[in-house]
DNA sequence: GCGACAG
DNA sequence: ATCTTGTCGC
């Protein structure tokens, strides 16, 4: 893998499934990080129409889960949504906004799945990839694989798997609310990553470093104060 | 060949 | 993701 590829993200769709499936390879799916003093949210939104890529990353204390930092990027939008190719359309922004933090956290929760993708190689195991830091995947939706339904009891779930591996699972974030669906991104497991955003839950469907991150990202703060 | 499809 | 009003509920 040369530095030259992995810094391109403008790559032709086949090359960035090829770039995809090398990459999967270099995930780490057991757990390998410091003493989290620092959770870190991030999330991408749009301005003017998709023009504009907005990266937020939201940096809280642990434990307190009190937001101490945080960070906006905006630069033009590099190329539409694909499905599956998520992570060439938002993480050059995001790894921007990283640059601005000032504190570097030992966790950090993603808006998009980890390892729950066809190729192992969602959004969040990708960053994690390359901020080289542990990271969770916290999506709101399936983007592959199938499960049972998901027990109501809130903290309850059922695993999500595809190709006869289990890649994830479908968390019950909240009472009579769409599940989640959580898959570790990068150097840690999914039992350890369903106890964290289950420990970042406050009263809402999304953990605290996912919603706030959210916000931010989409200006809901500043919409609706 | 026919759907499904993170944000 | 984003566009959007009211409305039901703790």
């Amino acid at each position: 893998m040369t530095a030259a590829a992995l810094h391109d993200w403008n790559l032709t769709p086949d090359e960035a499934i090829a770039l995809q499936k090398r990459l999967a390879g270099r995930i780490e799916r057991e757990d390998r990080f410091d003493p989290v003093r620092h959770i870190a949210g991030v999330d991408i939104g749009f301005e003017q129409g998709g023009e504009i890529t907005r990266a937020a990353v939201v940096l809280l204390t642990w434990p307190g889960l009190t937001p101490v930092e945080q960070v906006v990027h905006r630069e033009p939008t590099r190329m539409p949504y694909v499905p599956g190719l998520l992570s060439f359309r938002e993480i050059p922004a995001a790894l921007a906004a990283f640059a601005l933090l000032t504190t570097r956290p030992e966790l950090v929760m993603v808006d998009g799945q980890g390892i729950a993708h066809p190729r192992r190689l969602g959004v969040a195991s990708h960053l994690g990839l390359w901020l080289d830091l542990p990271t969770i995947g916290v999506a709101k939706s399936r983007l592959c694989g199938s499960h049972d339904a998901v027990p109501e009891g809130r903290g309850e779930w059922t695993p999500l798997r595809h190709r006869g591996e289990i890649i994830g699972a479908v968390l019950r974030s909240r009472l009579a609310v769409k599940p989640l669906y959580v898959s570790l991104g990068h150097r840690i497991s999914l039992a350890t990553s369903l106890e964290w955003v289950v420990s970042c839950l406050g009263r809402t469907k999304l953990p605290e470093p996912t919603r706030l991150a959210d916000r931010l990202a989409s200006r809901r703060d500043e919409k609706r104060p």
